[in-house]
RNA sequence: GGAAGGGUGGCUGAGUGGUUAAAGGCAUCUGACUCGAAAUCAGAAGUAGGGGCAACUCUACCGUGGGUUCGAAUCCCACCCCUUCCGCCA
């Protein structure tokens, strides 16, 4: 959420960062302005009167006190209709906060001034390049052909227990779904410094509006009922990224300064419904409604934002040159960002069976977006309180990963040979077929 | 799911329908004492939102939402959460 007051004094600033997204989102600034000036005039009204309630009803304690019942009686009679004016005051101030904040709740945030402007994933900057696309003496295979030559997935039967869009990883496969989630944990932890958050797959709805995908995305998830009663729905819902979970875990909290940076990294599955992506790039496991993901999120002092969002950029990129694997750095253009960022770098690995790079990092600084959607703070030693910057990272998604490492390292004979970092957690320097 | 108890500030913990932002304690800050620190003593200090150039002032906030009342932390209703016990269960 952007601070209201920000909207308030610099309305022509604000309106202009929006517009460089391109949705149009600035054309709500001046119904934010409108419905803040309502509740503002009713606030004053409302409070006036209430002061003068508060300031009778001391009186009339004051009177019973000397037992003049009479006199007390009188002051009563003469306050009783305030209370009326209140609540029909008090309901009018409270019906424009609810209208001011549906349309904050639905403001993107701010594109940090080093964002490039742009439209569309097109206008994106390259920012560097790790390795080179491999050079093969045989016509690389697609990951789906490798996982059905090694038995790694098995497609068909996962369509038949949910449907197009899942995975059903078996033997090796499933072995290296494992062993990447284990080897991208103790990286994290061990070199890089997080700490380990196992959370739950399910959040409530309060979670999603804190990080950013309520209420305007609401589509985009899969709600649960617990049994079959439609009121249930709506009460918890499968999270599309660890980032729900962790990064509400100090909501409405106050922290100390001295306990930031916080840093978690956390592996869970995640869940998206992809409404509207049917048929687009759904072969095989580059878009699927189920895929696990360990990510990374800090909590750092504002004046921290920056600098910890590129820590966390290299931290990922760290992942893939571990695993030998050539990509490019992105930073994402003003148009192509997602709602509550301020400034994105995704990372893309090459996939030589598809011929193309696969998004499978998204570095982002919030700001204090969400800290103010979740009314997470902390107090700074001059006293203040104050909404820390919010960064998440993949560190990585898998899904893409796989597919990646797959058509990387395979062998003229079909085989697949495992980067040395990952040996260990496999049991295996090369995957040939079937366990 | 059933029963009982509980939810008050950064933490802890009192609380009578009427000067209650709410005792006390801890932690924090300032000052005194000290070469310095500790201990001790004195004092300051909640959060958010209005109004005002400002000094300042007003309002709200005791799990959440309603209600009763001139006035609610306190009484009533509903809901949420926590603890313990029972039931069910990996």
């Amino acid at each position: 959420m952007l601070d209201i007051r920000l909207i308030r004094e610099k309305p022509e600033f604000v309106r202009e960062r929006l517009a460089t997204r391109g949705a149009g989102d600035e054309r709500l600034v001046d119904d934010v302005l409108h419905s803040d000036e309502q509740r503002r005039q009713a606030l004053a009204e409302v409070e006036s009167l209430k002061a003068i309630r508060n300031r009778v009803s001391k009186e009339i304690g004051a009177l019973l006190a000397q037992k003049k019942h009479a006199e007390a009686e009188a002051k009563k009679t003469e306050t009783r209709e305030l209370g009326d004016k209140i609540s029909a005051l008090d309901a009018q101030a409270k019906a424009a906060v609810t209208r001011r904040d549906a349309l904050m709740l639905r403001l993107p945030n701010l594109p940090h001034e080093s964002v490039p402007p742009g439209k569309s994933a097109a206008e994106n900057v390259e920012v560097r390049q790790f390795g080179g696309k491999r050079a093969f003496a045989f016509p690389p295979r697609t990951h789906v052909e490798l996982c059905e030559h090694l038995q790694l997935v098995d497609f068909a039967r996962a369509a038949k227990l949910a449907g197009s869009g899942f995975l059903l990883f078996t033997h090796w496969g499933a072995r290296l779904e494992r062993a990447l989630i284990q080897f991208l944990l103790d990286l994290h932890t061990q070199k890089h410094h997080y700490t380990e958050i196992s959370p739950p797959f399910m959040v409530g709805p309060e979670c999603l509006v804190g990080a950013g995908q309520f209420p305007k995305f609401r589509d985009q998830y899969y709600g649960v009922a617990e049994g079959d009663q439609p009121a249930e729905l709506g009460k918890l819902y499968l999270i599309p990224t660890a980032e729900t979970p962790i990064a509400n875990l100090h909501r409405e909290e106050l922290l100390a300064e001295k306990q930031l940076p916080i840093r978690y990294c956390g592996y869970t599955p995640c869940f998206r419904g992809e409404a509207g992506a049917a048929g687009v790039g759904t072969r095989g496991m580059i878009r699927v409604h189920q895929f696990d993901k360990v990510e990374l999120i800090k909590l750092v002092k504002p004046e921290e934002g920056y600098a910890e969002q590129e820590k966390m950029l290299a931290d990922a990129e760290r992942v893939l040159q571990l695993l030998e694997l050539h990509y490019r750095v992105v930073l994402l253009c003003t148009g192509d960002m997602g709602f509550p960022s301020a400034k994105t770098y995704d990372i893309e690995v090459w996939a030589p069976g598809q011929g193309s790079y696969l998004e499978v990092s998204s570095v982002s600084n919030c700001e204090d977006f969400q800290a103010r959607r979740m009314n997470l703070r902390f107090k700074s030693e001059s006293g203040e309180n104050r909404f820390p910057h919010i960064l998440n990272g993949s560190g990585t998604a898998l899904a893409r990963l796989f597919v990646a490492l797959l058509e990387t390292h395979q062998q003229a004979d079909g085989s697949v040979s495992i980067p040395a970092p990952l040996q260990p957690y496999l049991g295996t320097s090369v995957i040939r077929g079937e366990a």
